[in-house]
DNA sequence: TATAAATCCGAGTAAAAAACTCGGTCAAGG
DNA sequence: CCTTGACCGAGTTTTTTACTCGGATTTATA
């Protein structure tokens, strides 16, 4: 019952690229570096996200990436489904007369996701980092 | 984003042994054979649903198990959490900034399948197995 | 125009988890 | 005493996940 990193790690790359929308494309590499993931393995979570038209790359020096979309039209949804495939609490073609349970979790589970937007993930984070403020 | 059949077949069987709640115990070899199972695998998925005490079992010849508490008083979470330990949408020690996101997920999840007993189980699937007839 | 910083691309691999399998011991009814 | 069926622990196979690797291509800038 657990999100691969895939979907976490394309969560995180475009909460990233969200939190800088205004400026210049953003380098992989820096993304890599600041949250301490493999540049190669983004690559290849970047990839299908602009296959699906939710970033835009600029290829040569001082390229990178860029949302193609306003922060508050990118859900959660749209990221974990382009990069695990459809939500499938079991396979597809079990026949366990259960049906009805999967079909509710799959839809709750959907509902979160596709509730929440690039913008509130990034409220969530600052939110989360600004308390240890208070720590200090 | 799956439950594993650890906890599918262990739903399953439990519904099983609930569908016959009121008579002698039930043999694995007869819940393996009507639902296509492996004996053994299901022995292995039994023993913690026993030790947890939701089945007591009754050994040698004419033995087997019997629901140990009323099928309306056994949830489906009772039963995944029992086989799969807790619901963890990512990996419990991460800390990425949307922890607010996956506490939001986790707790959809666990609602759906708290809601949910052996008896709505076993409602659904004679519904789900009635409507063929329809179709004859 | 050379160089360096990037994206782009496909294949390969190592580790972990899932899904069983196997071989046997113990208990109880007939 | 034989058969049925629970009990137990280890081993194996398969699948999935999570990467790694080696390059080719593009482009701003010195």
């Amino acid at each position: 019952m657990k999100i691969s990193t895939k979907g976490r790690y394309g969560l995180m790359l475009l909460v990233d690229l969200a939190a800088n929308e205004c400026g210049s494309p953003i380098p992989l590499k820096s993304i890599a570096d600041r949250q301490g993931l493999s540049e190669h393995y983004l690559e290849q979570l970047i990839a299908p996200l602009r296959n699906a038209g939710f970033v835009k790359s600029v290829r040569g020096a001082y390229g990178g990436y860029v949302l193609a979309k306003g922060k508050r039209e990118i859900t959660a949804a749209d990221v974990i489904l382009t990069l695990e495939g459809p939500i499938e609490v079991v396979d597809a073609q079990v026949s366990d007369g259960l049906e009805e349970l999967w079909d509710t979790l799959r839809g709750q589970i959907l509902q979160v996701l596709e509730s929440v937007t690039l913008q509130d993930l990034l409220d969530m984070k600052q939110r989360s980092e600004g308390s240890y403020m208070y720590y200090i």
